[in-house]
DNA sequence: TTCGGATATATCAGAACTCGATATATATGT
DNA sequence: ACATATATATCGAGTTCTGATATATCCGAA
């Protein structure tokens, strides 16, 4: 199980949320099971990078009351927080995309330059 | 010129000592020069590294003075730190490609579950 | 011969990041 | 009634990041 940082979760939140809106603790899940529970990005990474995004316009958000089956119409329930990715967020996704890419690219290339294997012409 | 933060400053500085000893000032050069001017890896990176690697015995070290041409045999001149990837410095290079594979496979699958690309069927 | 740039190692300090623990509250199943 | 799941959020100790600073030698050009 791999705790993923900032960049990683920056770029497995924004695909997540490319697939339209959620929120907090539902992309907690989504992540954990798109990677078939290989990443994990628990509640205290999670929502500083989402108010993160939000300060950076990358994604909106708004709240949803989330009432209770038959439950009393006035009484507050529980509250989310909805994400929606925004078009500056969509073009930030791409550019992240793009960066990884480059990355795989530069660190493949930069070990293939060397006798990365252990030995054995065997 | 993309910072290497910890994790890739690791896996590249462990690859370039696979190709044998060096010495902080060259090991920076020479990740710039693999990486066709694209890895920088600052001296306020790089030696705190180094020191790290060591306390975990994944290198080991020595000083050799850097005579001056005709210099005076008994004057000190610059010094320099080399560092030598140990065997177990080497498994731990192994156990980093291994790593940074099945990050790139792992992220490489969640970005493909997803309507990623902007659109055009085009 | 003097001066700047390259070589060489290293620390500092403010900022940012990490991550388990804690706080608070509602919802649901047994 | 009680444990577990849902849901958002912050705290704080520790780590990491990064430009700036410190120190000193070497070398070539003006």
């Amino acid at each position: 199980m791999l705790n993923l940082k900032q960049d990683h979760s920056t770029l497995v939140v924004l695909s997540v949320l490319a697939d339209g809106p959620s929120y907090g603790y539902a992309i907690t899940k989504a992540i954990a099971a798109k990677s078939d529970g290989h990443f994990k990005l628990t509640a205290s990474g999670m929502y500083p990078l989402l108010t993160k995004l939000e300060k950076q316009g990358l994604v909106t958000t708004s709240w949803e009351e989330v009432k209770a089956e038959g439950a009393d119409p006035d009484a507050s329930g529980r509250k989310r927080k909805w994400y929606t990715l925004s078009p500056k967020g969509r073009r930030q996704l791409d550019k992240h995309i793009e960066a990884h890419k480059q990355m795989q690219h530069l660190l493949d290339n930069f070990l293939a330059q060397t006798t990365t294997a252990p030995s054995a012409t065997t």
